[in-house]
RNA sequence: GGCCCGUUGGUCAAGCGGUUAAGACACCACCCUUUCACGGUGGUAUCACGGGUUCGAAUCCCGUACGGGUCACCA
């Protein structure tokens, strides 16, 4: 029984990419291609009052930016479509019947305020809310006299009593439900629009779905998935829940957390790479065999195995994150490195858009300065603010640098060196350093910090004599002299 | 509260009956670099608790505690 893999990933355009969201697209498709199976994006926009415009299409920018492709999509089309919920009511429509015919469905003509009642009262009785069946055996007359109060009757399923939902979860081994539990549920709204649990049954069937990893949020809605199944005598395909994504009160990851970036555009536009974020996401609930973390896309794809996806939820780790971008940001090539970068200065207001010439090679000079160090594009703003300003800033430890006592001696004789300095480079600077070591007696971090210091107001930066030069001679001969009349004020 | 799922260092995690309980991030120290960054080496730190089963349990079973998910005419 060798079924065609085919899996998706089924977006509610709600908003934009989201982490959790984007984990769950990237666990579907590399378990399509490493399975050599199809890999397919579906609409799920049958809540129309929280459908928002453009969320589709945001959402599969992002899902490209990402490194993720589809074989069939609202999109790009396929044999199985249309791909968009709200284009297949008509299908629906057959099965619904077809359910109420059979009795297998019933409508429920429950106001709102009824349900809500019922809802509180059993609350109350200290029950688990759980819909009452009150609508569930209604005559025709009665339905008819609903009708004539103009109620809109919404259609429930009929849940079997004393059945028990078992399924072999690819992630948990065996979940069980009892359909005792789960009342009468509906699976046509009001509005005449089927629900999630009805639609994402019929539409997997249909689209011939073979696996399903979602988030675990959905394993309570499995059994009432695995209903409609039954119902129409389907065969279920194979489920698998993921863990969640937690925030660091290890809650679920929401959208109104605040103190980490949810959005996969945020990253984005922070100047993260994307197969950094892939190679990353990969790693948030699942994990490889051996002790290597970084991998690109290809070998994923091959390593993928999803008996390796972990059960307990996972802190999602925004330092690490940031910490694999930069691995990756080391192995970039120059031009994509300006490219990460420079729109940050520019919006940041530091440089103007248009740079002639040797004002960009400048620039390229000081990004490349950064290379090894930079964690993500946005970074090099703060990284590079000692090259966009005259008068510099001493932190904490710049203070307690020049502090010291060989300070002005080495800063006087230093600054003398470069004044006659007619080829500002970098190789000459280092010279005038090692003369100025002669001359003081200094070396190492007596020699070096003090300079570093007086120049770029850090104790940590790029490699000096370079930064020296790029800084230009005039700058740094008038940091020196301010920095040296306050020493000996 | 009912139902469901989970629990290895601060975080991500390997482990699937016998290990000195991997590795990574973060942190600290040292080395390299006449400074810095990169890199390298090392270090601190973990099996929630209680019972079983077993010669032997982080691994299996049962409780307890804790955490989370879900109980919508949202997806």
């Amino acid at each position: 029984m060798t079924k065609e893999v085919r899996v998706r990933y089924a977006p509610s355009p709600t908003g934009d990419l989201h982490i959790g969201n984007a984990r769950t697209a990237l666990f579907n498709y590399l378990y399509a291609r490493h399975f050599n199976g199809k890999f397919i994006i579906r609409t799920e926009d049958t809540d129309i009052n929280r459908n928002v415009e453009g969320g589709e299409e945001s959402q599969l920018r992002y899902l490209k930016w990402l490194g993720l492709d589809w074989d069939e999509g609202p999109d790009v089309g396929g044999e199985y479509g249309p791909y968009r919920q709200m284009e297949r009511l008509d299908i629906y429509k057959k099965y619904i019947d077809d359910l109420l015919e059979r009795d297998l469905a019933y409508e429920c003509f429950m106001t709102a305020e009824e349900l809500e009642a019922e809802r509180e009262a059993q609350i109350a009785a200290g029950k688990a809310p759980k819909y009452s069946g009150a609508h569930s055996s209604l005559t025709e007359e009665e339905r008819e006299a609903f009708r004539q109060e103009g109620r809109q009757p919404s259609i429930r399923i009929r849940v079997p009593k004393n059945k028990t939902y078992t399924f072999n979860d690819i992630v948990r081994n065996n979940i069980s439900f009892e359909s005792n539990d789960i009342g009468d549920w509906v699976i046509v709204k009001k509005d005449g629009i089927p629900t999630y649990n009805f639609a994402v049954v019929i539409d997997d069937y249909l689209m011939g779905i073979s696996h399903i990893l979602r988030g675990e949020e959905h394993i309570s809605n499995t059994p009432r998935q695995l209903m409609i199944y039954d119902a129409f005598g389907w065969e279920a395909p194979k489920f698998g829940h993921m863990t969640l994504i937690l925030n660091e009160e290890r809650k679920k990851l929401s959208k109104r957390d605040q103190h980490v970036m949810q959005f996969i555009e945020q990253y984005k536009n922070q100047g993260y790479l994307p197969e950094a974020l892939f190679n990353f996401i990969t790693l948030l609930g699942w994990s490889p065999t051996g002790e290597e973390e970084i991998f690109n896309q290809e070998t994923l794809i091959d390593i993928f195995d999803p008996e390796r996806l972990s059960t307990s939820a996972a802190v999602f780790d925004q330092d690490k994150l940031k910490w694999m971008n930069g691995e990756y940001i080391k192995e970039i090539p120059q031009e994509r490195l300006i490219n990460l970068t420079l729109p940050h200065l520019i919006e940041a207001g530091v440089i103007s858009s248009e740079t002639d010439e040797s004002e960009r090679a400048w620039l390229e000079e000081v990004i490349a300065l950064y290379q090894a160090q930079l964690d993500y594009g946005a970074e090099i703003v703060n990284l590079t603010d000692l090259f966009f300003k005259t008068e510099i800033d001493y932190d904490e430890a710049a203070q307690a640098v020049l502090e010291e006592e060989q300070v002005v001696e080495v800063l006087q004789v230093f600054t003398d060196n470069l004044i006659h300095l007619d080829e500002f480079t970098a190789e000459a600077i280092k010279n005038q350093i090692k003369a100025t070591q002669k001359e003081t007696k200094h070396r190492g971090k007596k020699l070096f910090m003090p300079i570093r210091v007086a120049t770029t107001g850090q104790t940590n930066g790029p490699e000096l004599p370079k930064a020296i030069e790029l800084i230009g001679k005039d700058v740094i001969l008038k940091r020196l002299d301010i920095l040296l009349r306050e020493l000996e004020a």
